[in-house]
DNA sequence: GTCTATATTCCGATAGAC
DNA sequence: GTCTATCGGAATATAGAC
């Protein structure tokens, strides 16, 4: 695969996070190479395809973490603290999270777009309900409510920290992330 | 104050709650109205100006709900009650809330709306965090954080919740609202 | 005071050059 | 296979008509 077309999935990816999707354009990516925005239609010939590529892209990241953490042979504890760590790196990076990126703009994206966003958000919420009734079953966590219903709320508390940590410098993410942990300890 | 004026303000909130805000246009306003795109610049002279006005209307929203619940006595409990019903309305209109749905989109939003959308959060957080503290106090509410993470954690599940229910049917948003409620019951 | 005709810029995309 | 010149349309905004 082409170096430039793995230059543009990163920088597409990026322009989302910072500045959304309807925000960015392929004269963003194209000026950052120093080629013609058309160019980029060479390698992606619409935006809804670079977008539903990106989005593949990252469904794929996460599949292999996951691959990953079971071949390691991570307990559920490890397991949590991995994932969130992905975004301590985003917080750090001052970058928002794909789906955090994506979802308000759901409306907007083309179909073929919507259908891979839909697809990551039922594989990571599916992946952390069945985490943390595994986890509970084990002993490994405790917490009173359904896995589904604690996973929503976990998921989302990363999501949207995300976005509010970028308007308010105040809040600490390190310390919400030990919160979300703290409340999980037997 | 002129009645399309007000419509403009309330078809732009709705846009920006439905698409975001760097996906509608004044077309989109106008259209609805029956006028030109051109006759919205009347009212609000630029994107800017009309973004920062229906933020400060928010604002105001958010006061004088607060207002009203001091006013009647509304203990704790009601309170938290009342401003997770504002969610809910959401969820059943199929809208998201403003701070979800500008906040994403913050780097790209000009000088003056994210002053007014940063106070806005501020406001919420600040509020919620002191109606924490007094509830348990008061002992109407039990947890073990600190307030100002708790209050971290129930404002960005309620607003991610509504990105994420937007796009998977599934979740159910009055769960959702009974699992904060009964994390923080004595 | 209220709105329209029009300018300007930028967007995503096609056709075709190298 | 890779990229550029260029189009059609939509976005924001101004100047001026009623």
């Amino acid at each position: 695969m082409s170096v430039t077309r793995e230059k543009i999935l990163e920088l597409g990816e990026n322009l989302i996070r910072t500045k959304g999707y309807n925000a960015f354009s392929y004269q963003d990516i194209s000026s950052e190479l120093g080629i013609k925005n058309a160019a980029v239609h060479y390698y992606f010939p619409s935006k809804e395809n670079l977008g539903t590529s990106i989005v593949k892209t990252n469904i794929q990241r996460f599949e292999e973490m996951v691959d990953n953490m079971v071949n390691r042979k991570f307990n559920e504890w490890q397991q949590l603290e991995t994932f969130i760590k992905i975004y301590v790196k985003s917080y750090r990076e001052h970058k928002k999270c794909l789906v955090g990126s994506l979802s308000p703009d759901y409306n907007t994206l083309n179909e073929t777009t919507k259908v891979e966003l839909k697809k990551m958000i039922e594989m990571i919420l599916k992946w952390l309900t069945e985490l943390l009734d595994r986890g509970r079953n084990n002993e490994v966590f405790a917490f009173k409510d359904a896995p589904d219903s604690k996973a929503l709320i976990i998921f989302s508390s990363l999501v949207a920290s995300l976005q509010l940590t970028g308007i308010m410098e105040k809040i600490d993410y390190k310390c919400l992330q030990q919160s979300i942990l703290d409340d999980l300890k037997p």
